[in-house]
DNA sequence: ATTGTATTTTAGCATTTGCTTAAATAAACA
DNA sequence: TGTTTATTTAAGCAAATGCTAAAATACAAT
């Protein structure tokens, strides 16, 4: 049996395109379509700079609440509120009890992703990295 | 000379609020204010799905132009040229011109930094990292 | 049961995002 | 010089985002 593979370039204009690199592209993006949307996923929130700051500081402290939360980033409760939801929705951070309280911290499995970019933060160390 | 320095618990209403840790947290929040902003306009860019695509892409393949991208990707030419455009503005990428096709690549700054991520996305061992 | 404390949720609104389609540039080449 | 090729830009629009202010919920303590 014979499997005819066309590399036309059929959407590409470019006329030198290189047909080889544009199919391993293809394959690529396909194979890792679920670690794309996974990522992403992420650092969809991680990019926001109020609830990077939030997870970081989980980070460091461990567990804090929203109240604790809203008073160091000098924004309502309401507002933080939303955000913790969010990253709960998703997974990036949990919640415990206690008492009255509800104190949030951060999933090991996104504590481990976001990691690198922790301890770089950590030592301030960002313009040493770049 | 005496400084004091007045703890008191002005904003957050919760009671127990350890004041200590929150001072400290403003305080760390204080001085990496400039590493936050910095790592957030990237991660911002780089949490959009296409985007992600578009960086790991250039990772891999080192140079490729919007029309090999639209291909790869499925998507107007024009739609990703936009998106180029903002990962260009906040020098996450660059351009050099090579005759009629202008080829777009990671800035070292930005290769270094998300490289983390490219390793395990590379391995496609998300899954297991996390 | 009632009050107080901690937090979430809802509705509303201005702003931003990401796309489409169409028009505009920019440089190579006949 | 005009045409082709590669790409960007502009206008427009639906959907998403992030906040505020007000109302609702959850649990503790009396």
């Amino acid at each position: 049996m014979t499997i005819f593979v066309f590399m036309e370039n059929n959407s590409c204009i470019r006329q030198q395109a290189d047909i080889k690199q544009i199919n391993r592209c293809k394959d690529r993006v396909a194979e890792l379509n679920g670690s794309f949307d996974y990522l992403s996923n992420g650092l969809e929130l991680a990019g926001n700079n109020v609830r990077l700051k939030i997870l970081f500081l989980l980070y460091e402290e461990k567990q804090l609440c929203v109240c604790d939360l809203s008073d160091v980033l000098g924004m309502t409760i309401s507002a933080v509120s939303q955000h913790l939801r969010k990253l709960k929705d998703r997974k990036l951070i949990e919640t415990e009890r206690q008492a009255q309280t509800i104190f949030y911290s951060l999933t090991n499995e996104y504590k481990n992703l976001l990691e690198p970019f922790f301890i770089i933060l950590d030592e301030n160390k960002i313009l040493e990295t770049i």
